[in-house]
DNA sequence: ATGACGATTTACT
DNA sequence: GTAAATCGTCATA
């Protein structure tokens, strides 16, 4: 098995980790034995305080988004559009005045547990497995995560982390910078470059 | 107490 | 390409 990530790895800014990230793996332990994982291919670097398009703009400091001012390495999971939840890991400094960000994560490719995850898709088994991880909210129910999992502690609790790898991007696969998706009412931070994927990847969102 | 809206997905024309 | 689904959250009062 290879090494867990720890706190220091998501002590860095919001716009370091979400490229970081890519190739790396999302773990997921559930309660009644199932392993899910899937790698990480697309993720959004969200700047905290003065990035209009972040939740934590201008300091705002709500029941929903309080996962955001706990410590890096908290999962920062929230509802929206009445039925999808989005997952992000928090990050930057670790310190009580923190400015407050995160890396949401936008898509995965199944390596393990694909079954299951189809499943909790409400998909069935010859369905298109890009189905399954291509976008924020899909990746979500695929790993069965929702508010019940906000604020886990991704460096020490037994259902959810981040797995390194030895190598995770794959000779010949090159990561491409775009602006975020979905924010056009954040004026100019709408088109800030702050979405990171693997160029081409057939399970990067559409 | 109220109303507008959303870091999306899916189905449909 | 457009639109519906669907409701917790947040700003305003």
């Amino acid at each position: 098995m290879n090494r867990r990530w720890c706190r220091a790895d998501f002590c860095r800014p919001a716009d370091e980790l979400a490229p970081a990230l890519l190739g790396h793996l999302l773990v997921r332990q559930l309660d009644d034995g199932a392993r899910l994982a899937g790698r990480i291919i697309e993720t959004e670097a969200y700047l905290g305080r003065t990035d209009r398009a972040a939740h934590t703009f201008g300091g705002r400091k709500t029941r929903r988004n309080q996962s955001m001012y706990m410590r890096p390495g908290t999962a920062y999971i929230y509802f929206v559009y009445g039925m999808h939840h989005c997952c992000n890991i928090v990050c930057g400094e670790d310190s009580a005045d923190r400015n407050p960000v995160a890396v949401l994560l936008r898509a995965i490719e199944p390596m393990a547990g694909a079954a299951r995850m189809l499943k909790n898709r409400g998909l069935v088994s010859g369905d298109d497995p890009r189905l399954i991880g291509s976008g924020p909210a899909k990746l979500c129910r695929a790993f069965d995560l929702d508010r019940s999992s906000d604020g886990l502690d991704l460096t020490n609790n037994p259902g959810l982390w981040v797995e390194e790898q030895r190598m995770p991007l794959g000779p010949g696969e090159k990561v491409a910078r775009t602006p975020r998706i979905g924010v056009d009412y954040a004026g100019p931070w709408a088109r800030r470059l702050l979405r990171w994927v693997i160029r081409d990847h057939p399970h990067r969102s559409k």
